[in-house]
DNA sequence: ATGGCGACAGTTTGTCGA
């Protein structure tokens, strides 16, 4: 099972989504940022390229999607529990082929510091209470993000850079520890231990060109289950393309 | 800390993202 997340910037903006999905017909595929109403989700589309879907959107911001080809497909989730009044769309979870996908969106937290680096921690401790539940199930769970953390100075072409800023905060950067030391793998880290790659590239001042980028996407899995991680990459071509997101898609696949 | 660019809302400028 090959199972795929890509913060597209805007589902409606991005016909190279159709695109990337014809050419590479990833299993599972994880969406964040729809930046659609919930009834502008191109489902048709979606369901012509060979799809089934579900989708939480929002209107202008936020909103995320999960999309299969498989044949077992149930939703359990639309909300991160403990938080009633939060009303961005930023989590859905579903059961796919035996497999639990959590999609996510972690809030991006600028500035900082400031009331949306608070939401961005708060919403991180939430996700990391619920992952604590998640790990008591026996089967595997990928949480597919745009985590909108920089793990470490591996993930970024100039850390120096970001050092205050709310994706690389100490704060955030320990959020992220934290998750992980509680029982999941960052799958591709462990998959490249050393090298640096990225997920995201700034519109600005040809930064894919330069490869001045990000590594903020991440596919975690339940530390049980990792030797389960085969493969993996970043689809980082489709970054070039034309009217593309400023991230490009990350995947893994599963021995199972 | 700013810059710079792109999407969206809904009108021409403001907000947000990373």
């Amino acid at each position: 099972m090959r199972i795929a997340t890509y913060n597209v910037n805007g589902i409606n903006a991005r016909l190279p989504v159709l695109r990337w999905l014809s050419e590479t017909a990833p299993d599972v595929v994880c969406l964040q940022e729809l930046k659609a109403l919930q009834d502008r989700f191109p489902i048709g589309a979606i369901e012509d390229a060979g799809y089934r879907a579900i989708w939480k959107g929002q209107k202008s911001w936020n909103g995320v999607a999960i999309l299969t080809r498989c044949t077992e497909f149930q939703e359990i989730r639309r909300l991160l529990p403990s938080d009633d009044a939060d009303e961005q769309s930023r989590y859905l979870e579903a059961l796919v082929d035996g497999v639990l996908i959590g999609c996510l969106y972690l809030p991006n937290g600028n500035p900082a510091p400031g009331p949306k680096f608070d939401y961005k921690l708060r919403w991180f401790d939430r996700l990391t209470q619920h992952a604590a539940r998640l790990l008591a199930t026996q089967t595997p769970v990928i949480l597919a993000d745009d985590f909108n953390v920089i793990p470490t100075e591996l993930d970024a072409s100039n850390p120096q850079r970001w050092l205050h800023d709310a994706l690389f905060r100490p704060e955030s950067r320990a959020a992220y520890e934290q998750l992980l030391a509680s029982g999941w793998i960052d799958s591709l880290r462990q998959l490249t231990p050393t090298e640096r790659f990225y997920t995201y590239w700034d519109y600005f001042g040809r930064a894919y060109q330069r490869n001045d980028g990000l590594r903020i996407d991440h596919l975690l899995v339940n530390a049980p289950f990792a030797d389960q991680v085969v493969d993996g990459g970043v689809d980082q071509w489709v970054r070039g393309w034309e009217k593309t997101s400023d991230h490009a898609p990350a995947w893994i696949k599963l021995a199972l």
